[in-house]
DNA sequence: TCATCCAGTTAACAACTGTTCTCTGGATTT
DNA sequence: AAATCCAGAGAACAGTTGTTAACTGGATGA
């Protein structure tokens, strides 16, 4: 059902995903607030003007740089969050996940991170909204395990959120750590898996 | 013990402080990495050149901001710690404390916040040695309390960065919530009230 | 085939940036 | 009283910024 896209408007989403690439580069060594829109079309190699074809502004590219980078991640987050294996095993696997996440996009990662309380007040909305989803959807696979009888909605959403909270703690420290040996990461994932193990004994006391 | 200041160095403070409260001000709206060292002067009313007679750079002024809005927190985190009360009552006056703090210096805690994962490396590394610091002082209080009993000095570590990263995200809930109503603020007491007694479940039934 | 469209270009704008050098005048020290 | 110091002022520098307007030329659709 893919409709092929003409030359003209093949192009088009070729520069703006440039575009995109280029920002997300910049804003390793800097901020969003501080980004200029020609300093992303010079690196691109496009006439600062040609920006205006894609993005408003550059507060608007940073909400797409939000979509790009949050929202192909749903589905991973639920079924991490729903296995069926062991406590201990799903935070393993949990944390290896999201190791291998900031591998694989360390620029997305940092981005999130640094923009999430950020100077930009609609990409702070965009970033705080995709984790209420995060929430919610990690709310709603909790419910399902038979370990959460008797909770009430707001508790569930309460650890849902401390997971999802966690999970960009860790998502950070790994960030730090890429830079550094072996054991710098070794000793990231030695720590978020003891927090996890004790908040998820919490849980599992909660009822006390 | 208190030397009185000539003149010219009490100016001279003054001037200094002026920048720094200038720059926080002007940091509500924006990062670090975009706030203008003309900028600032101009919130002043200094000349541009007057800023290098305080600092080298805006990332220097960061630097002091840090110190500025963490420096004061140590003796204030130990007490709340220690505490001598029920788990429960310190849960409550710890979040009081974090509501307070918010309160009186929003601007500190949003620059904290907002310059953790921000795009200027040596105040991400101010913010992140004074963090450090918080948990090993959280640490070192922790270990007096019998309920410590067994704990390694590593897990002790552990739990008390996760307490130092509940404070901050707590803080920074109370922070969004400023604007809001009353109603807002509440909601935000109650989660945050909830996890940090899920957390204390977690440490209470560690050893197992 | 021919008219329309539109992604990207070129040029120009006033406004802004960090940094340098030189200078001033009141505080400080001798 | 005289010499020194030094926080801040002033002017000038080359480079940068976002935004506007009018343009070009290849893709598109009738």
């Amino acid at each position: 059902m893919s409709h092929t896209l003409g030359i003209r408007q093949a192009q088009k989403q070729k520069t703006r995903q440039a575009l995109l690439d280029a920002a997300l580069g910049l804003l390793e060594e800097q901020s969003l607030s501080s980004l200029g829109l020609r300093e992303v079309t010079r690196a691109v190699g496009v006439a600062p003007t040609a920006f205006y074809r894609h993005f408003r502004s550059i507060a608007d590219l940073g909400v797409a740089l939000v979509e790009e980078a949050l929202g192909s991640l749903h589905p991973m987050i639920r079924t991490t969050v729903t296995a069926a294996d062991s406590s201990e095993e799903r935070i393993a696997r949990a944390i290896q996940l999201i190791a291998g996440h900031v591998d694989a996009y360390p620029a997305h990662v940092r981005f999130i991170a640094r923009e999430r309380h950020g100077g930009v007040q609609p990409v702070r909305e965009a970033i705080r909204d995709q984790l209420v989803r995060f929430a919610q959807e990690v709310s709603a696979e909790l419910a399902k395990d038979p370990e959460s009888a008797g909770w009430s909605e707001d508790d569930l959403l309460m650890l849902a959120h401390l997971y999802v909270d966690q999970m960009l703690i860790t998502a950070s420290l790994f960030l730090e750590a890429l830079e550094g040996t072996a054991e710098d990461r070794e000793r990231v994932t030695q720590l978020a898996t003891r927090q996890m193990r004790l908040i998820s004994i919490g849980r599992h006391h909660w009822r006390d």
